[in-house]
DNA sequence: TATTTATTGAGAAAGATTATCATTCTCAAT
DNA sequence: ATTGAGAATGATAATCTTTCTCAATAAATA
């Protein structure tokens, strides 16, 4: 039994053929998927699955907590499965090519806990995201500004 | 001569009676600004504004590094005045007011820049949230999970 | 002031997500 | 296995934000 599934019975959610559909195409997947990815992967398994089922069960998966939706600038939304054995990380965008590279960080974690409680807040979540272009050694024409 | 005016005839783009309408509304807001905000604001003094040169010249001006947008999840898409005296900083998200606040924290950057150089990037901006509630002491009825 | 080009406003269009609603399915209790 | 109540579904309409189109206008330069 799934993760997703196991989650759903315990908290007693229905387990509907759409809902393993999408649960095995995210619990699956590496990396990140936009919907229409999700849709057309979950369609091979359930064959009259719906648009708008899709945004609800990923929006139920968001709030219980078992997927993440990043929205970087000028791309698709886009949703990726919360890991139970690795750690909560973060991402390097690439401003050319739009790559995304994860990289963890829990010791900056810790300090993002202690400014919120300066300010008089309990963290809950929170978010890292550099933008950078990829160094190229050797590169033929340099660019100059390095 | 307002900042975002010198940077136009610095570069040579043209000055119009409606980006100069929404120069004023910008340069005089504190805090973060809907789109709809700035439409009613700039559209006290020029009257006729569309929507789509809001747009338009919103767009511009994050081009330009003078004002820039910040899209929270849930919420609705803000522009902010890049302030050219104080440092970048980032924010803390209420989670059930949706209330922002700011912070600095420059030592930071610098990790991030480290963390870029060790994946191979030339880290060129970063974005740093942190989702939280308010920690209110003498509360009438906690509600537990402290 | 004339000329050239960029900018504008209005509305259409696009894209993503949510709402609606009649039908179908799930699941606990029979 | 059958049933019944409520939850979930698929199709599509609706919504919301943002961009596009294009004729008309305004800005900058000569």
């Amino acid at each position: 039994m799934s993760a997703f599934e196991k989650t759903f019975r315990e908290r007693g959610i229905s387990l509907t053929s759409s809902r393993l559909a999408l649960f095995s195409v995210l619990e699956k997947a590496r990396g990140h998927l936009t919907v229409d990815e999700i849709l057309s992967r979950a369609r091979k398994k359930d064959r009259t699955l719906g648009l708008a089922t899709v945004y609800r069960t990923l929006n139920l998966l968001c709030a219980l907590g078992l997927i993440e939706k990043h929205e970087f600038p000028n791309m698709e939304a886009t949703y990726e499965r919360v890991s139970e054995t690795e750690h909560h990380h973060h991402h390097i965008i690439d401003v050319r090519s739009g790559a995304i590279t994860e990289f963890s960080a829990d010791e900056l974690d810790v300090v993002l806990e202690k400014i919120a409680a300066a300010y008089g807040y309990k963290m809950q979540g929170h978010k890292i995201e550099i933008y950078g272009e990829k160094i190229i050694l050797d590169e033929a024409s340099p660019k100059g500004k390095v």
